[in-house]
DNA sequence: TGTTCTACGTGTAGCGTTCTACAAAACTGC
DNA sequence: GCAGTTTTGTAGAACGCTACACGTAGAACA
């Protein structure tokens, strides 16, 4: 009846605990654990053997203040937005089968974040749609490897992973496919405060597109941020002014939910009087009482090459990877033909 | 030019660092990092000083294997039910003045998260709606503290902390208000798998207020998953039967939003045709399209008070404590009075 | 027979903190 | 001044793991 000489870690097993029970050396047992070279299948099997038995974890305290933690950062800007589920599930099954587990920070302070992310020896971070500006996430992938997921520039590419689909040529998309259905008077609901580099991309797509189809002259860029009220008075802005657009095209779906809301309430009707187009697709585009038409990028697939590439990274590869999914327009009732 | 030792920790600076630059020993660095005893101020300011001069932030996985992280985890069941976005931002704010950092995890394994932060050496876990068995949940917080936000029982109170609004009060004022508006053969949808215990809580204030205004002979309980598909089936079963409900009332708003999508799908109307109520009183509700009449449980009180709650139980205190916060209903058009 | 390899194990010094035990200094009260 | 008390500071041993450096044994080769 051996008590426990550390009342603290209560019955926790340790490293050493395990080689005893199984007659090796420690050095050995970290060896299997960390499916270094040089055990033979024999030894494996035996501390495999124990380890179950005792039913032992290793404590990534310990193992990070040697070398890595196996737990990799994942960094929203909030929780409201569904499209993040999306990510997140990709990144999941990217994890499945590995011993990586992820950890969530979520606030648009990336730099805070990030911070407490290194301090807990994180072994990398997944950015997702950070409007931090490069510099800071350059020098951040100086120091901790990371992948960004929607943010991207055309000229200039990181010097970090990114993961990303076309922005440009998803809004380029939503124009065609608008002007497709009888609509010329498109307008564009943006981001007013710091816009991340997604919000650039899908707003130089929509200018480029109304160009080069010869609209440029109705080219209607409004912004708002992402709180509520000030969503629903840029689109009744919008719909109130002399000439109305016939179409809105919102940079996200969450902004489109809420121009549906505010065309609802000024007793319009969508999409005779006014179109509306999302971007995300989230679940929420489904619903009868939305049927927002609205650009997927799969954010499962994202998720997923993310997770990829930062393992990848964090074991080894050093040139910076880019890959980029092509969107595409899922149509429903928000941008029906004109009737 | 000294370079530094470890080309691993790249430029970290560590305690002893600050030490020699402050011109005093490691432990008194300890010391006033943990607002310990025994510290004088002139010593103090001039250890503070030196931090600040070479931006000093301690390893978490060092303190870890001593003593405490100063890192909560949180769990959340998804990531698609905006409820939880209120009940973090709840979190957050309590943490703001503290030195306290949050890390999520989401998934419905609570076991394997919960497990996960163990051996991160998170120092409390905060729990939301986790439909884990009871035991589990008592025997994870024989080792860990433990905060339940959404979990609850009438008749054997928990060993641990939790947070709830009263469900079974909640659901009783749904049925209050829904008769007081017109409706008598008023549904419920409830969950299919392993309800939690808030589940039941609902069903029951359900079941019980119908028999006390004498409608028990109405009760109609519809189960679904939440998965959509399901969730759509079993809303059109209820509506296609034979005497067709002429209200529902959701568990939550995620499942009354599904509904509302039926209903319109099928051509009735709300409420004239039925009536649809839900709960957690999320964003979406003040949506024109949905306008949801829903029970405000304040996830955003619920989520500070557990953070306060945590916190205490970390620094001492060992009785469980048991907060309580009175739902209301927040009425909108999908309830309104039948004309 | 000796030499060189390779494969497999082990001993042990840290990693950056915390915290106990103790020493020194600064106050008490007489 | 001196014993007793309190305050302030320090030394140094952990915490659980990794990884370097090294030892050993057997095989392969000349």
């Amino acid at each position: 009846m051996n008590e426990p000489k550390s009342s603290k870690r209560q019955g926790r097993v340790t490293i050493r605990e395990v080689a005893e029970d199984a007659g090796v050396s420690v050095a050995a047992v970290s060896k299997v654990l960390r499916d270094a070279y040089g055990v033979s299948d024999t030894l494996r099997d035996k501390v495999r053997a124990s380890m179950g038995k005792l039913n032992y974890r290793p404590l990534a305290s310990a193992r990070g203040l040697r070398g890595r933690t196996y737990t990799l950062g994942l960094i929203f800007p909030d929780l409201r937005n569904p499209f993040f589920g999306d990510v997140f599930a990709g990144v999941n099954t990217a994890l499945e089968r590995t011993q990586y587990q992820v950890m969530q920070g979520i606030g648009t302070t990336i730099g805070a974040l990030a911070e407490a992310m290194i301090d807990r020896q994180m072994d990398g971070i997944l950015l997702v749609g950070p409007n931090e500006a490069p510099a800071y996430l350059s020098e951040l992938a100086l120091r901790k490897p990371i992948v960004a997921i929607g943010h991207h520039d055309d000229l200039t590419p990181m010097p970090f992973d990114t993961v990303n689909n076309d922005d440009q040529l998803g809004a380029r998309l939503v124009v065609r496919h608008l002007i497709a259905n009888g609509h010329r008077k498109i307008a564009m609901l943006s981001l007013l405060q710091e816009p991340s580099t997604v919000v650039r991309q899908r707003e130089l797509g929509y200018r480029l597109e109304m160009m080069d189809q010869g609209l440029g002259a109705n080219i209607n860029v409004g912004r708002a941020t992402q709180v509520a009220r000030d969503v629903q008075l840029s689109v009744k802005r919008m719909l109130e002014s002399a000439d109305r657009p016939d179409a809105i095209f919102c940079w996200t779906d969450l902004m489109a939910f809420e121009a549906i809301s505010v065309v609802t309430e000024m007793g319009l009707s969508i999409p005779d009087d006014v179109a509306i187009v999302g971007y995300d697709n989230t679940m929420y585009c489904d619903f009868a009482q939305n049927r927002l038409t609205s650009v997927d990028q799969s954010g499962e697939l994202l998720g997923l090459q993310a997770a990829r590439l930062l393992i990848e990274r964090i074991e080894g590869r050093t040139e910076a990877e880019h890959f980029v999914v092509t969107p595409r327009i899922v149509a429903r009732a928000s941008s029906r033909k004109r009737g």
